[in-house]
DNA sequence: CCAATTTGGTGGCATTTGCAACTAGTTATT
DNA sequence: AATAACTAGTTGCAAATGCCACCAAATTGG
């Protein structure tokens, strides 16, 4: 296939919608979705959030957070509590269900990346995770 | 915001959302979605192309195109011809209103990585496209 | 040359995401 | 202290995308 793709934004839609279809194939064998495993890192990761932090980390629109957030909490991956502090928010925390699975989706989550990235040396695979992680969160600071 | 992020699968997902809205409200002026810019594009380089030719390149579901192309027909972007040697498939080719639209789009596109990479270096900026194009094109090569 | 398989395209349905309008609680202004 | 402005979260709706089942044409294998 001749000139597939001269322009880095049509080549972002690519990886993205790809590595989300790989994602949500490798998280469903722990009855997750994509957007419902993403967030359970987060959550992990920082052990106590407002849906506005995650928001904002993920760069999301607040109403799909809740979604996914009101999913986990029936599914038993998340708590939500009143924050006292502030009776607006909730404290998101994660359960030792979420804490379970925690490793796997991140495993998964990194072969997705690998596949991607199969065909580069090292060094280029870190030099374009670094450079990611510079525009994700350019663009993030860009519209807040 | 401490430690937004880590993981450069997170990273794709931010740009392609943050690009995509920045990239529709570009081409709103045109009354066209980003979707269909997109397909514009890829038809006017190539000048003539099946379907599928087009969902291959961009990595799309088949249907999702036929759906972008009925559109673009309708609004009178493109023409669909049956194809004299395969009359399964159509010959999609750019009308002169798409023509007349593709530099304005394809500058709206370059103005979104722009927009991600402004803190980059040139050199930064060119290796981030290059590794973004390698990664897109073994993503397509992988499920094909 | 006929049957089986493959390929290109369509239509319906489900999911993900974004936006806008709304509620309730908090902060700032006077 | 009262009102205005802002912020966190919810809900409903619309658009984009993916998957599946299907049809029609083309290719392949006997």
């Amino acid at each position: 296939m001749p000139n597939i793709m001269d322009s880095a934004f049509k080549s972002i839609s690519i990886l993205y919608r790809k590595s989300h279809i790989w994602f949500n194939d490798g998280c469903a064998q722990y009855a997750l979705t994509g957007a419902q495993a993403v967030v359970i890192l987060i959550v992990c990761d920082f052990e106590v959030l407002t849906q506005d932090g995650i928001t904002k980390r993920l760069g999301l629109d607040k109403s799909v957070i809740a979604k996914t957030l009101t999913k986990l909490e029936k599914t038993g991956f998340m708590i939500r509590t009143i924050n006292a502090k502030d009776k607006r928010t909730y404290d998101i925390r994660p359960t030792e269900k979420a804490r379970e699975v925690y490793p796997f989706v991140k495993e998964q989550m990194d072969v997705c990346f690998q596949r991607m990235t199969q065909q580069m040396t090292d060094t280029e695979r870190a030099e374009f995770k670094r450079l990611l992680l510079l525009a994700a969160e350019a663009s993030i600071a860009l519209d807040s």
